[in-house]
DNA sequence: ACCGTCAACTTACCTAGATAACTACAGAAT
DNA sequence: ATTCTGTAGTTATCTAGGTAAGTTGACGGT
């Protein structure tokens, strides 16, 4: 096969600089296409599994016998094969070998990451519904560690795309006037800038989770649905680096409009 | 910026021993909690940005200090660098620095490991309802690739917990009698058998998403709500070597019985 | 038949050092 | 003032090995 360094055999001192022999980076053109060797690795095995080549169950050539067909160091090897580990693809059982792991749904794992994605660019826009001091709830205070009587900022913000409303957020913060932190909040005008700010500066952890519920009747009419939809609710908890908590919300969004989406399996969109 | 030996130089013996002889490695037992130097060094520096000793937006001492200071090869260090980069605690540039990420809830990844974790030793039942070879409806030929008049299987499970249903599946499945698929999977008495099954030996790719929906009459029989309660569904099809789909079907969970969960930021549980 | 030992193979982890490419900045040339 | 260029500092990648440790199976002793 020699899938990686097609020319063969000689191997000069080293192999980045020299124009002569030809391997498998010569292929950058200047500072475009540049592929660090590892890589490449990865996505040929990949491909072989994506394929059939090697089925699930199977054991994969050793590392040495990678390393003799891809013509590279045993590190290099090594490096691709730990992201074939971390990317479930494979499994390495020491004085074994390495093996083709099949599918497995419980591993899936969905990102919000598609959340910005699908409205990044679209033209969204974020209206400030309520910003005001309030004296803390039960929930609140418990959620915020805050004692009885302690003030606590709420927020209400609302996405909307092309003028229809797709998510709503509701939002409790610690009222600290040392902290700038509201004011700054309060400017934030995109999907992006919410998502974003919560970790900004200030923040060590944020506790996340998501349910689905059906809309309660202040929701559905700032959603424009019928009360009793099914939509996600993403509630969020962010700490502070001394372990306080210093903000709790919610996220409400149509799943009509967004999904969690992913896939498994050996052909990763990369 | 230079979060680096901000504390005055003195980051003391702390770090890893080094002392003289005294390095990393020697804290193995014999073979008890043998850990590597590469991983040692993601804890402490993840601990430090958990701390606050490293805020969002410092920058790391450079990979030379970093050698220096836990006294290590840079090939070691670096292995560390990468693996707190893809946990997204620190982003690299080349020719600039290390520098420590904010948190960014777009990148909140969510399994769903937690979904077997939660039944797995419990008494969980699997109870097949339905298992019957139906013509093929036109959303079911459409997603399986069929023509007019081809059939499927149609299987529905319910999952009970203690006697009380958390879960219901229904799959349609290409009919195909040389693959003894079906009959295995008739077979599967535990909820990790049918996460597992599908993805079992003959799949090569899955696509899944998740909604929020509401209950549908007869699914919420089956799961005793009422109607229209908000539920989870999973969708998922899988596809054979060739990219031909084999199978189709939803997960309909309760999210009160079940919710995604995770975590942002410099804490992980290891 | 049973059990312990040992060698071969494989993966896991690491070291030392070199080269390449990128960035920023200061200083020279225009 | 602007542009070019060199230099220092940084990360990115790779080579060429070596040591440690788990697994397997054959071999010999009981």
């Amino acid at each position: 096969m020699q899938a990686g360094s097609s020319g063969g055999g000689s191997r000069g001192p080293q192999a980045l600089g020299s124009g002569d022999g030809g391997r498998v980076r010569d292929s950058k053109t200047k500072h475009r296409t540049y592929e660090p060797a590892y890589v490449h690795i990865v996505r040929i095995v990949s491909a072989r599994i994506a394929a059939g080549e090697y089925r699930p169950g199977d054991q994969l050539p050793s590392e040495s016998g990678f390393c003799a067909e891809f013509d590279v160091s045993p590190m290099t090897l090594r490096r691709a094969v730990n992201i074939l580990v971390d990317r479930g693809l494979v499994t390495t059982a020491q004085g074994r070998g390495t093996f083709v792991r099949g599918l497995y749904l419980g591993e899936a794992s969905f990102t919000l990451q598609q959340l910005t994605d699908r409205w990044r660019d679209a033209s969204t826009e974020v209206r400030l519904l309520t910003a005001s001091i309030v004296p803390a709830r039960e929930d609140v205070a418990v959620m915020l560690g805050l004692g009885p009587g302690d003030s606590a900022v709420f927020l209400r913000r609302l996405f909307l795309n092309d003028g229809h409303p797709f998510m709503c957020h509701s939002e409790f913060v610690v009222y600290d006037p040392r902290r700038p932190l509201v004011e700054s909040q309060l400017q934030i005008t995109s999907l992006d800038g919410v998502l974003k700010s919560a970790g900004g500066e200030g923040f060590a952890r944020a506790r996340l989770s998501i349910r689905a519920v059906n809309l309660d009747d202040e929701t559905a009419g700032y959603l424009e649905r019928p009360a009793g939809t099914a939509v996600f609710c993403l509630e969020h908890t962010f700490e502070d680096f001394d372990g306080a908590p210093v903000s709790w919300g919610q996220f409400y969004f149509l799943s009509d409009e967004f999904q969690l989406v992913t896939t498994l399996g050996a052909d990763w969109p990369e």
